[in-house]
RNA sequence: GCGAGAGUGGCGGAACCAGGUAGACGCGCCGGACUUAGGAUCCGGUGCCCGAAAGGGCGUGGGGGUUCGAGUCCCCCCUCUCGCACCA
């Protein structure tokens, strides 16, 4: 490497920025710039910076310096999310502490971040495992809890028995433990649950407000809060004197009911069972799924189940239908209990296939005699409703609230909306993450800690190894402690948060990080939110995502906060792969993006990144970089930008028109692509730029004008030689990265000429320059007496001469 | 199965929004220059086919359509990626 040399120039930038603070937000009244508050999601400190990270913060640092630059008070925050289960696996597997492994990551990742000339407002910055943040956590965990959001009940999970530990539904690969590959079976725990159910209907209201969401996330939340319109309607048990009520979307298809299922763990099939004499055809069925995991389970297609001896009456016909208890259905969604109908339902006429209960079709497909398809086969779609009583002859689906207004009107049930939507399992039995404050009082029950008492702190000398309940559980000082509301000796709940409920909030903190008597200055929140511009992976487009919606809904009903959404603005940038799959240790495909920086600077990095295609899109590493030993294109490219504007800075020569012009154009299209983060093509750009300011000077001419700007449009993509070039070859006092965004000048920006097209049939014969402000007639002149057309058209007649001057002109010959 | 998105040179990609020069920019490759050497730097070339050249033909997954004109719009099909997956 001639020239340049990235790692002398940028150790010293990194340096003088931080000496000057250049990038702390402003919190002064006065300021007169609009605010702006760019957040990339924050980093989980696993260890070094991985090459996703890279990517994702290239993108959002551009954002920021550009809007910066552009006039706005810029607010760019960092933190760690730092609480979770890796630490404690990283820990068991080193014999180091949680905490250790913790903040030695986060400090290596800092370091990493200021050398690739992040430009984070550092004083800000905070880990959700300091006890000054996560004293907060508990403290909007209190706030829910107040508000009957926050509650506990019996469900069950996934249980390892050799790690005696609760598993995550994604921890669970194939039915076994992902870490020492043993049966996971289910076990019923009581565990602390978030109502975000009381939220389905608004977080899908809200969504109008998302005014700048990819598609695909959008589509992706309304799937997983999945509403669905239909009716309630009661069935009775005869046997047994109770009433069970279903959730259908097609009460359309009541008169076609021939059999009732109840999920295995509805509460009312222990007593059914006893009632229809069949309590030992239940103990097989449930001893079996106990032994099988969630997830299995969801995926098993089996159409298994037990008779349970007694029979639902249909509320529309009267008929007495035997009742079932089959695990295809779930206790989770709807009521627990379903109507079995056939002839209409792909899993019943499976189920009836089974057990040989009867098929009847109470919807004619249009055209068809109806009965002869359904052997093979159950018909979901539209037709005729026949043997359906008052509906008989009406059109299905068109029919399905007509039958549910009937439903009320005849007290037989009610129209109704379902969601998929479950409530948010909060509570985890490990030891590294926010204490759950509660305390256990055998005459209060669940007693809240009290807000003053915050935090309770995560006592270090414990045995955090998992072994069946909370590793807290085992340490007495921390469990043992008298009842906040009658002082007589109580337990401590001994459970840790979701390190998802850490994250649901971390965007408020950084708008007051220091306020000690406050999760966050409400004022401060109403001056710098909602968020402008969100930046981070895909894979948060459910979880973080959702459960900050929900968290800033909920504050918003605690009228702290004035708005009801957190991120309008979101932006996913594409993930970093390797050879088609994604980098993991286990396939030894990991390109580690630092040893990158050391060998050719955070500017080549970055630019590596950006240049590689859409920001949205994947980056495959082993196709952009196929030789790791050779200069990156972009590295090569720098130099000569360095090269370039040092000389143009020294030259004293005219510089050419079309130099200039050229620059104004370059302004008017970068500034265009980095509003809407297009990278790559703003960065080709700036290349065109660089290449003819090359062939100004070559020819004697000057470049001074295009050096300063080039040196300006640079400032988001390459921080340091931008800075380099600004204060060291253009001579400027400040920083290129407090300057202004340049403008364009419209008359400059213009282009003078353009490529008038010829075309014959429409097929390209000429190409001619011509003024921008060119008439019709006279392209049309110029076209039919240029060689090209006249070659190509010879002696066929013209039928028709299309002109779209400038640009255009076709000559048809045929007759279309 | 349902939902969403995508198929353009040897490769990453551009041509967006608004139908009008397909392949910008870069990588790689080929040739050259400077070099003891280069994984350094600089210059030229590079969609495919025919042709010495001029020039011509073909070309955006496949097929049809609309149009003077289609990578772009419409219909059908194929392939791939992602998400959800017994949600009643």
């Amino acid at each position: 490497m001639r020239g340049y040399d990235p790692s002398q120039v940028e150790p010293k930038w990194m340096a003088r920025w931080e000496e000057e603070g250049l990038y702390r937000a402003s919190e002064d009244p006065s300021d007169p710039r609009p605010r702006f508050y760019a957040l990339d999601m924050f980093p989980y400190p696993s260890g070094d910076l991985h090459m996703g990270h890279a990517e994702a913060f290239s993108g959002g640092d551009a954002v920021a310096r550009f809007t910066s630059m552009r006039g706005y008070n810029v607010l760019h925050p960092i933190g760690w999310d730092a609480f979770g289960l890796p630490a404690e696996n990283a820990a068991i597997k080193r014999g180091t502490h949680p905490k250790e492994w913790t903040y030695a990551n986060i400090e290596q990742q800092r370091r990493s971040f200021a050398r690739m000339g992040m430009s984070f407002d550092w004083s800000r910055r905070f880990n959700t495992c300091d006890p000054e943040y996560y004293r907060w956590t508990q403290w909007l965990f209190l706030k829910l809890f107040e508000r009957g959001l926050a509650y506990r009940k019996t469900a069950p999970a996934n249980w390892c028995p050799n790690d005696q530990t609760v598993l995550a539904n994604e921890q669970v690969v194939n039915g076994e433990c992902e870490r020492c590959g043993s049966a996971v079976v289910r076990k019923d725990l009581t565990q602390w649950f978030f109502k975000i159910t009381d939220y389905a209907q608004r977080l899908l209201d809200d969504m109008d407000e998302l005014v700048d969401w990819p598609e695909r996330v959008i589509t992706m939340q309304r799937n997983w809060i999945g509403r669905s319109e239909g009716a309630a309607v009661e069935f009775e048990i005869v046997e047994a004197g109770e009433r069970v009520e279903v959730f259908t979307t097609r009460p359309d298809t009541l008169w076609g009911v021939t059999f009732f299922v109840f999920a295995p763990e509805h509460p009312l099939v222990p007593r059914l069972a006893e009632v229809g004499g069949t309590r030992d055809r239940l103990k097989v069925l449930l001893d079996r799924l106990q032994a099988t995991p969630l997830t299995n389970r969801e995926q098993a297609e089996s159409r298994d189940g037990i008779d349970l001896g007694v029979h639902a009456v249909n509320p529309v016909n009267g008929e007495k239908v035997p009742c079932f208890v089959a695990p295809y259905v779930l206790m989770e969604y709807g009521t627990g209990a379903i109507m079995g109908v056939p002839a209409h339902d792909q899993r019943d006429f499976e189920f009836a296939n089974e057990y040989g209960l009867e098929i009847r079709v109470v919807i004619k497909p249009e055209g068809t005699q109806g009965e002869e398809a359904l052997a093979v086969t159950c018909h979901e779609g539209s037709g005729v409703m026949v043997n359906s009583g008052p509906f008989d002859g009406k059109r299905s689906p068109e029919s399905i609230s007509a039958v549910a207004r009937w439903l009320e009107e005849q007290g037989k049930g009610r129209a109704s909306v379902s969601y998929r939507l479950r409530d948010w399992l909060i509570s985890r039995q490990r030891y590294w993450g926010a204490p759950i404050p509660i305390v256990h009082c055998e005459e209060h029950g669940e007693v809240a800690v009290p807000e003053e008492e915050l935090p309770v702190l995560l006592p270090d000398d414990v045995d955090f190894r998992p072994g069946g309940d909370s590793p807290l559980a085992r340490q007495e000082t921390f469990v043992n402690v008298s009842c906040p509301r009658c002082g007589r000796p109580a337990r401590r709940d001994t459970d840790t948060m979701d390190t998802f409920v850490d994250s649901s909030w971390y965007y408020f903190r950084y708008c007051s990080p220091l306020d000690e008597r406050r999760a966050f200055d409400p004022e401060a929140v109403a001056r710098w939110m909602p968020i402008s511009q969100y930046t981070g992976g895909v894979e948060h487009a459910i979880l973080h995502l959702l459960y900050s919606r929900f968290f800033t809904k909920v504050l918003h009903d605690m009228r702290l906060v004035p708005f009801t959404e957190p991120f309008p603005r979101l932006m996913n940038q594409g993930q970093v792969i390797f050879g088609g799959a994604s980098m993991s240790k286990s396939k030894g495909n990991i390109v580690e993006p630092m040893p990158l920086v050391e060998r050719w600077g955070a500017d080549t990095l970055r630019l590596t990144m950006l240049f590689a295609g859409p920001f949205e899109d994947d980056i495959d590493w082993k196709l952009i970089a196929p030789d790791a030993d050779r200069r990156p294109g972009v590295s090569s490219w720098l130099g000569r930008v360095h090269a370039v504007v040092f000389e143009a800075s020294e030259s004293e020569a005219v510089e050419p028109d079309a130099l200039r012009r050229l620059a104004h154009r370059t302004v008017r299209g970068v500034t265009d692509d980095l509003e809407r983060f297009r990278f790559n093509t703003a960065i080709s750009k700036l290349m065109v730029l660089s290449n003819e300011m090359r062939s100004a000077l070559e020819a004697g001419g000057g470049a001074r004008e295009a050096a300063e700007l080039l040196g300006l449009m640079l400032a988001p993509f390459a921080p340091f030689l931008a800075e380099e070039l600004w204060r060291e070859a253009l001579g400027r006092p400040e920083s290129v990265h407090a300057a202004a965004w340049p403008l364009f000048d419209p008359g400059l920006a213009r282009e003078e000429t353009v490529t008038l097209v010829v075309q014959v049939d429409g097929k390209v014969r000429d190409r001619i320059e011509v003024e921008v402000d060119a008439s019709e007639d006279r392209c049309r002149e110029l076209a039919m007496a240029s060689g090209g057309l006249r070659r190509a058209l010879a002696d066929r007649p013209v039928a028709r001469v299309i002109v779209r001057a400038p640009r255009l002109v076709n000559v048809v010959t045929s007759q279309g």
